[in-house]
RNA sequence: CGGGCUGUGGCGCAGUUUGGUAGCGCGCGUCGUUCGGGACGACGAGGCCGCAGGUUCAAAUCCUGUCAGCCCGACCA
């Protein structure tokens, strides 16, 4: 049972006849679309590229995106949160006030007016809504709140792609909460995150709720609703026993228990001449140092990576990550433990500036804060105190063994660099972790106090004291959402809409070229959309039945009704787009049948 | 920003190596036949061959430059 609340107003216009469709389906794939979504929608004359992320939907798309900002809208009017709406052209003053102006860098369209004021097409919104609270309220009697707006976005992006699945412009459901306190923030998350669970179960499709780094929004507590999709962007892990999921880039590993290292022989420099990479020195080892209980591995070596941060102010500043040496540093973990500061790479050029660094033989002596190097030392969870590593000497052709963490050096802090595994150990319960991929659709977190802070959001309290309010930030990816149900409902004719965002209820095909068939047809389109139903007829004449059929399949309504031959036995053909599966309805009780198999 | 590929009627492509009056399929129009799985025939409409220079008697084709698109990577709610 699905109440779709649809208002009575829109019940005239409910037939959509195919002869008069502002639509062209194409009989190949576009060149230039590669994902199934992208590719399908194209074809299918649901959308059509206007520049490169920028996309116009014909009639067919915009149902289905009116029915996906339906469906959000409906859950958030339901939750209780109010709909706003902002300006997507925006100064410059708010965003210089939080930082972002610069912080965004590249990828925010800016723009000047005639006077030479600058102004920007808005890539999100945390401040002028931040900034509206402030100007109506003061007081903490007037929350929480909690306001949202549908708005068009625009980011420009690096390399936009796949069609509606990254666009610079696109449309996205923000929302934000304000409160006074850090438990009425959690309780305001957690009506989000209800609101969003019966939102993507309307929308139907599959998706995950995974833990998230903040990101550029900054802020603390954060989980991405993401579509499972095998070709998805972004990569999160899951237990293979508990209910443990994350995005890759907020795994944490668990830190291990302090081990005792009383019996370990106090750390030795030795040559080891020619082993500048992990696996030349594994060899050597196994040849010069062989151990009696087993052979050494790359994960007995503690290799340090150098690399070159760029804060938002340009400045730079070297940083150094060890790690055991049968990891990689994962970039994207890296970038989403720093962000906004940008990573870069450590090169030949800021060697010669370190000359203490002897490349190929780097080790925790010569680095950290205390050090000569005075570079910053960070390592991952898994070197910890007790854990004994060969490592650089910091000497051409020479590493030391025995070297014990929390003995023999003692690391600025920790960071979450390494790469992630399929198979390492939850961080729940221990068991494995697994790897998959999905797409983005959903963002909730709480910012807590960095906007308001930044623009002096204060309200007083119960005790007449000025309070600064705690946010929490919201987001739904609506034009996405469309290009994401597509990308997980579709085979190998065309799209399968669920039925809650189908551009029509049913399609009705009429066939054949007796005056008889489309009379009934007709009828019987009359008749649903009398009942209320949506209704995309197919009333195209001298057009065979073949392409009617390609058509409807590759258009992707769940239920076809055909009116064709068997019309002369008193039968309709009645389809379901999704399992193929078909059977002959009476004429007389086709409508009554039709209404019930979309509203089952 | 790096690497790869590609720009030729609305869509998909050939033609470029070896310069010589721009082609094919789909789609579109008219007429006729056809009508349950992308029908057939006939006749049509539609292209500054991405753009700008250059070479040449002659350039889609050769040269130089430039712009754009797609994919991979970097980057990115």
């Amino acid at each position: 049972m699905c109440g779709r609340g649809k208002p009575l107003g829109s019940l005239a216009r409910m037939i959509m006849r195919m002869s008069t469709l502002f639509v062209r389906t194409l009989r190949e794939d576009p060149a230039d679309a590669e994902v199934p979504s992208h590719r399908l929608l194209v074809r299918a004359g649901y959308i059509r590229r206007a520049a490169p992320g920028v996309y116009s939907w014909l009639p067919l798309g915009f149902k289905v995106f009116r029915n996906v900002e339906r469906i959000v809208r409906e859950e958030m009017d339901a939750m209780g949160a109010q709909e706003v709406h902002f300006p997507a052209l925006l100064p410059r003053e708010p965003y210089e006030a939080s930082g972002r102006w610069t912080e965004y860098g590249d990828n925010v369209f800016r723009l000047r007016d005639r006077k030479g004021a600058d102004y920007l097409l808005g890539p999100t919104h945390e401040e002028m809504f931040t900034l509206l609270v402030k100007d109506l309220y003061s007081s903490y009697k007037d929350l929480p709140l909690w306001i949202y707006q549908i708005q068009t976005k625009y980011r420009d992006e690096a390399r936009p792609r796949a069609g509606l699945l990254r666009g610079r412009e696109f449309v996205m459901k923000d929302s934000y909460s304000f409160d006074v306190s850090d438990e009425g923030l959690d309780a305001s998350y957690a009506a989000h995150r209800a609101a969003y669970i019966k939102t993507f179960d309307r929308l139907g499709f599959d998706y995950v709720i995974v833990k998230a780094t903040a990101g550029a929004m900054g802020g603390s507590k954060s989980e991405e609703f993401l579509a499972t999709a095998t070709n998805g962007e972004d990569t999160y892990v899951r237990c293979t026993s508990c209910d443990y999921a994350a995005n890759v880039e907020a795994v944490q590993v668990p830190t291990p228990a302090p081990v005792a290292y009383d019996d370990v022989p106090a750390a030795h420099a030795e040559a080891t001449p020619d082993t500048p990479t992990i696996e030349t020195l594994v060899d050597h080892l196994n040849e010069k140092f062989p151990r009696d209980d087993r052979p050494w591995h790359a994960g007995d070596t503690l290799k340090n990576v150098l690399v070159l941060l760029r804060h938002p102010d340009g400045t730079r500043e070297p940083l150094a990550i060890g790690l055991p040496g049968d990891r990689e540093v994962d970039e994207k973990r890296l970038g989403g433990q720093l962000e906004p500061i940008e990573v870069e790479p450590f090169d030949e050029a800021q060697f010669a500036k370190h000359p203490t660094l002897v490349k190929g033989y780097i080790g925790p002596d010569g680095l950290g804060e205390q050090s000569e190097s005075k570079i910053r030392y960070l390592v991952d969870p898994r070197v910890s105190e007790g854990t004994r590593w060969v490592t650089g000497a910091n000497i051409e052709g020479s590493h030391v063994i025995d070297l014990v963490a929390g003995r023999d050096f003692t690391p600025d802090g920790l960071i979450e660099a390494a790469e992630v595994r399929d198979g390492d150990a939850c961080p729940n319960c221990g068991e494995a972790l697994e790897s998959a991929r999905g797409i983005e659709m959903g963002h909730i977190f709480q910012l807590g106090r960095k906007y308001a802070d930044a623009l002096d959001l204060k309200v007083l309290d119960e005790n007449g004291k000025l309070v600064t309010v705690t946010m929490g930030s919201y987001g739904i990816g609506v034009s996405r959402a469309v290009a994401a149900i597509a990308e997980n409902s579709h085979d190998d004719l065309g799209l399968v809409w669920p039925r809650e965002v189908a551009p029509a209820d049913v399609h009705l095909v009429a066939t054949g070229k007796d005056a008889a068939v489309f009379e009934a047809a007709a009828k019987l389109a009359e008749d649903l959309e009398a009942q209320g139903l949506t209704v995309l007829y197919d009333d195209r004449p001298k057009v065979s039945p073949g392409v009617k059929f390609k058509d409807a399949e590759l258009i992707g309504v769940p239920t076809i009704a055909v009116v064709g031959k068997g019309l002369a036995d008193g039968v309709i053909e009645v389809k379901d787009r999704a399992t193929g599966e078909r059977e002959n309805v009476p004429v007389e009780g086709a409508a009554a049948h039709l209404v019930g198999v979309v509203r089952s």
